[in-house]
DNA sequence: GCTGATCTTTGCCAAAGATTAAATGTTATG
DNA sequence: CATAACATTTAATCTTTGGCAAAGATCAGC
């Protein structure tokens, strides 16, 4: 679907930068001015927004083969305002804006490469728009594991109340009265 | 900031259809596959998803020269599930799925021109997702004029309240409670 | 294996929002 | 301009969800 050559993959990795970072790292602090994406190679991330109340928001979990960062600010120069907190051990690789806009100019299909990856998070955000309007939070719990498989064993369970928009003492009262219906 | 020649714009336009659409008209129904992109020269058209009760949720309102379909669905070539409902008189170009495709593979800025538009729909929805989590109802009620300027005098106030994710009923009290503060 | 820290569950009460139904307003159209 | 179709407001009631506090449960580091 996508082609680059040995050569321009080689060009743009010659600036990029494999690190690990250990859980409870923060790889970007909100109030940051993103300058670069991760792409994770293993771990797990997780972006959070800390609303006025001192309340955070799990707006996304990034796992394996993602990328992550805050995209909106990343893409229009801005401060981000998310947090993103490592939660398991996790090895990225930091690609610097400079890399992807060199990409952009002179990979042959970087700029495709670049539609094809804004087109699938925007289906992801597309589906979590539709989810949250036709899906009770029970409903969204449990599909959860169609978008984050295996994520019941990776990350707690307040984190998913969270993502689903709910507190995780409600959601914890969902799971129990489906208990006791069956 | 994108630069077409007039050769490919001429070129690219060649098969796109300018049309207009008469209020209430459906310019995609759910169901359908969506082979075309609507681009909105005056008017105003409804996104909306209808779930199992039969209830109707606006999930955007398209306004003038923006971009408009199931882009989700015309991306992944799937059925769409959403409908394109014409709240006024609109003019709308119909982009072809083979002119789309033709502009990605022959004109020189094509797919960068996709990029920016799939990241500019990615940060709308990225900021509909954010203030989802972090303002209450009202407060989304109060700020929706940043979004669609002038929205008050062109869209009735039941499908506003839709699109915040709350009852027109709900909406009706919220201002009432507001207009009683002051 | 202790111990403190972090998570989850539970109960009680409060607040937000949905549902239903009815009254009132507004707008389009013959 | 009459009338039907469509929108909004209001009130009463019900459901869902949140806030707080306390009790258990689980986990990480020593």
């Amino acid at each position: 679907m996508i082609n680059i050559s040995e050569s321009e993959m080689e060009n743009f990795l010659k600036n990029c930068l494999s690190k690990k970072f250990k859980k409870k790292e923060i790889l970007s602090y909100p109030g940051s001015l993103p300058n670069e994406v991760f792409f994770i190679e293993s771990g797990l991330v997780r972006v959070c927004l800390t609303d006025q109340n001192g309340t955070e928001h799990t707006i996304h979990l990034a796992l394996e083969n993602e990328f992550i960062c805050d995209y909106s600010a990343f893409i229009r120069k801005e401060l981000s305002i998310y947090s993103l907190e490592v939660l398991e051990d996790t090895h990225a690789i930091i690609l610097p804006r400079s890399s992807i806009d060199w990409g952009y100019t002179h990979m042959k299909e970087g700029n495709k490469l670049g539609r094809l990856i804004a087109e699938f998070y925007f289906i992801y955000q597309d589906n979590r728009i539709k989810n949250q309007f036709i899906r009770t939070p029970k409903e969204r719990y449990d599909s959860i594991t169609e978008v984050f498989p295996n994520i019941h064993n990776r990350v707690p369970q307040h984190m998913i109340a969270s993502y689903l928009g709910i507190t995780p003492i409600h959601l914890s009262r969902l799971k129990k009265s489906d208990r006791s219906k069956s």
